[in-house]
DNA sequence: TGTACATCAGTGAACGCGCGTTCACTGATGTAC
DNA sequence: TGTACATCAGTGAACGCGCGTTCACTGATGTAC
């Protein structure tokens, strides 16, 4: 049981890595749906079947494409943060724009993470954790201004939706009520949103300065969630 | 020239209805991006050539699944208005519920309307008005309202979104500054954001009861519109 | 250090299936006289 | 009312292409003695 990295391995490590960047880029061409193993053996010169070798099935590829871009996509977020310095709200805006810039980056994986489900493709437990590092990204901020957030009047929730709320908020190690939970879950949908209507094209002829509208959003936003 | 409808016509009509249908049936199956016209007309028990007797290509076919699921939304969220009385915020959380009904109703078709874009396929101008016709049943609420609705303090904007915001409000005929047209957009990208939430499934394991959270996030959004 | 053996990447053919679109055709429906 | 002709729905074969997955195989790399 070798611990040192054979040649064999690292050469196994890159035609993986290969392998997920031309699939990735190939998510242009026909979808997520339309994610063929031919076409990608094809264009990195192998047999079709060579690529069984690294993926037992065109499911397991899509899976590990996601869960590759979650963490990717967590991972701006969460460099952006870094580099924010300590105000909360700055860093809620660096974390925003990271995500903007990713997804106008990649626009098919963000489409595959936030667009219409792959008919026939069941995501396994294995990409819930990946998604929620993003939200966790996110909401840093929040936690990072703790008891300092303002704090609203607190509207009365309906008992199921106060549930709901103590729940996620405890999962996302959050100290903040129910009512303040839900308005941070809103802002995530919200933001989503936003950008999926940009990047699917329904602002196109609408907005014209996309970057101009999608600033006003963040602050409009961190004003929603008090920050 | 006959004005009157021969049973050849009537016979078109009703193959293009059946044709129509099977499509959206099928959408579940394969997506918008596989939606095959030789599998609609098997259905059918036709020959796949015969499709071509009523439209020219996929691509038409596509254009007509959306133009019609559009229409059939905006119509879903009209005939609610009518229903919900003369109060604008009543007429609000009508056409919001309409919304989401024929969302859930229909999941495969919201998917072809405001999911990723299928690949290949670029949506002509004809698709257009009908998705305009969404956003103008969800906003008459606010035209009802007229000078009733709340003024509240008004934030400057950038020039850019100042102007794409008066442009807006001019093309939907609202009387309504840049200001406010802005936040009546963030209530439309929230509001199918959220359901794009829902609907892919990116609640599903945070969200138990999610006829309560949207219940509660259109009172949100009706307070942010200031109705 | 050298050799036998195990591991594994990649090959190429095959299975059984799918697709959009074109084209020459048959036969029924509708129109004009 | 009857007949000739035009229109058009639907057929069936074909073109040229794609797909995921399996399987027996070759040959290179890595391991254990």
């Amino acid at each position: 049981m070798p611990v040192h990295t054979t040649a064999r391995e690292r050469a196994r490590e890159a035609v993986i890595a290969e392998i997920k960047a031309e699939a990735k880029r190939q998510l242009g061409d026909a979808g997520a749906a339309g994610l063929s193993l031919r076409a990608v053996a094809r264009e990195l010169g192998m047999v079709s079947s060579a690529i069984y070798r690294y993926f037992p099935s065109r499911d397991e590829l899509l899976t590990t494409l996601i869960v590759d871009s979650y963490l990717d996509l967590a991972g701006a977020a969460e460099r952006a943060l870094g580099r924010a310095g300590d105000d909360p709200r700055e860093q809620w805006r660096a974390a925003c724009r990271a995500i903007r810039a990713w997804a106008r980056k990649h626009p098919h994986e963000y489409a595959l993470l936030y667009g219409s489900p792959v008919p026939g493709y069941a995501a396994p437990q294995d990409t819930i954790d990946p998604a929620t590092a993003v939200y966790r990204a996110l909401l840093a901020p929040v936690r990072a201004a703790g008891g300092r957030s303002s704090r609203r009047r607190t509207e009365p929730l309906p008992s199921s939706l106060e549930a709901d709320g103590v729940r996620v908020a405890a999962e996302l190690e959050l100290d903040v009520d129910a009512a303040r939970m839900v308005r941070l879950l809103d802002a995530l949908t919200g933001l989503f949103g936003h950008l999926s209507f940009e990047l699917f094209g329904h602002t196109h002829g609408v907005v014209e300065d996309h970057e101009a509208y999608f600033d006003h959003r963040v602050e409009r936003l961190a004003d929603d969630i008090g920050l």
